[in-house]
RNA sequence: GGAGGGGUUCCCGAGCGGUCAAAGGGAACAGACUGUAAAUCUGUCGGCGGAGCCUUCGGAGGUUCGAAUCCUCCCCCCUCCA
């Protein structure tokens, strides 16, 4: 195990909150002198198993941990999917059943594992202490806390304030999260800035229950590729951990340059003087800017995938976007024809490569299509059926089409 | 139980009898510019072989020459009082 001070260093990098340090840096240097691991904490809710790079900023911090030697709690909260609705906001969740459960911590594994260590992970679920509570136990457990200071937490009230409602069960699941680490017994957990109530509830209840408080730290949220919004599926701003190489490097590329250090910092495996240097290398012009993002996008491509798809992936995109050529591989199709000619935009809807007709004319007039390699501007134009010809729409959409 | 507000095209949101495939914004897509950047500008943004026609405004009926707009019933969401 590494000395106090260089865990700390590795630690700190990218969070929010930590509170607080003087139990941390206790708690390392007791762990440096027994050698014995910290137990750090992380709770995921088992309904959505498609992660993001949002995902990831807190995994990435889990893996820093792992690094160091410590031991990771992954903790799905299978308890709460079971009752489902854990937000009590617009859209009711149906319950999971506990298949649902299973098979959803399989996909999560799968993609946890491209970052974290699976040999170095314990995969815990919350219903196991949780569900042998009785009514008696939960009622006790709410009497620790009171009204006043459930309100604390600005969600809530916000939403006091302002007379939206507020289910009594969701003053529990903040009970219910502090109450799983008294259960682990957790010297650290990990969250987004968005629990921070929640994973101060777990110092309170640890304390009453005459534990060590557990050290809180927070992990900011990541902003999407539009660098405004944080990152979410329902925004569409994402980068999915099972997107395919060749997405996850072009989407990479499009953030803005300002983007692409918060997200080195977030994400990378590099080093923060390493990145530091980067930065500087490019102010002075030393180095491309194109070339730093490149780098990152290689980076998440190979710990996704692995590193021969990052450099297909690069390749790839170098050849269609800066040298406007053909990748290398297009998809192929073949298109049955009943006369002789076929109607350009019904072959285009056809090949899939636009969601109608109509849409095929649109994109034809806006000069967007070309038949192996020529422009069509022309919406009537009518295409002989016979042999092979390649579609291209836009500057991403191909589709080398042979006739039957 | 009582009173009130609301459900509009991917999202937000205007429209409150014809001029509505439905303002405006966002997202998305395309073109220009670039480093495929970002930003910006321009355009497109229900379907159908150019024409007009067809299907859309929570659901089902109805009034009308004509309904997103009016009426009836139903479903759903929200707020206040109890």
């Amino acid at each position: 195990m590494k000395p106090v001070e260089e865990q700390l260093a590795l630690i700190e990098r990218g969070i929010v909150d930590l509170i607080s340090r003087e139990d941390l840096e206790k708690k390392l240097k007791n762990a440096y002198e027994t050698g014995k691991p910290l137990k750090i904490k992380a709770g995921f809710d088992p309904t959505a198993p498609d992660l993001h790079l949002g995902h990831t900023v807190l995994l990435q911090k889990l893996r820093h941990f792992q690094i160091l030697g410590h031991e990771i709690n992954f903790l799905i909260g299978d308890f709460t999917g079971l009752i489902g609705d854990p937000t009590g906001k617009s859209e009711t969740r149906p319950p999971l059943t506990a298949d649902d459960v299973v098979r959803n911590a399989e996909t999560y594994k799968e993609q946890v594992f491209k970052i974290l260590d699976p040999e170095k992970t314990k995969v815990v679920f919350n219903s196991e202490w949780l569900g042998r509570l009785s009514s008696y136990d939960m009622i006790k457990l709410a009497s620790q806390l009171t009204v006043a200071r459930m309100l604390e937490r600005d969600d809530f009230k916000k939403r006091f304030e302002s007379n939206r409602p507020i289910s009594i069960h969701e003053f529990l699941y903040p009970l219910i999260q502090g109450y799983d680490s008294v259960a682990l017994e957790a010297d650290v957990e990990l969250g987004g800035t968005d629990q921070l109530f929640n994973l101060l509830m777990g110092r309170d209840l640890q304390r009453s229950k005459g534990q060590a408080p557990q050290v809180v730290l927070t992990m900011p949220l990541l902003e999407g590729l539009d660098g405004v919004n944080k990152m979410s599926k329902s925004l569409g701003n994402y980068i999915g951990v099972a997107d395919s190489a060749d997405d996850i490097y072009g989407k990479i590329m499009s953030i803005s340059d300002d983007l692409m250090f918060r997200y080195y910092e977030l994400l990378s495996d590099l080093s923060t003087s390493e990145i530091a240097t980067l930065k500087q290398d490019m102010d002075s012009g030393k180095i491309h800017p194109k070339k730093v993002k490149s780098k990152l996008a290689c980076e998440l491509v190979s710990r996704f995938h692995d590193s021969e798809s990052a450099q297909k992936a690069e390749k790839n995109f170098e050849q269609v976007f800066k040298e406007r050529q053909l990748p290398d591989e297009i998809p192929e199709m073949e298109v049955q024809v009943d006369g002789e000619v076929i109607w350009l935009p019904k072959l285009l809807h056809e090949a899939g490569l636009v969601s109608s007709t109509s849409d095929a004319r649109r994109m034809i007039k806006q000069n967007a299509v070309s038949v192996d390699g020529e422009k069509i501007s022309n919406p009537q134009t009518d295409i002989t059926a016979e042999g092979q010809l390649l579609l291209k729409v836009g500057k991403r959409r191909f589709c080398q089409v042979r006739f039957r």
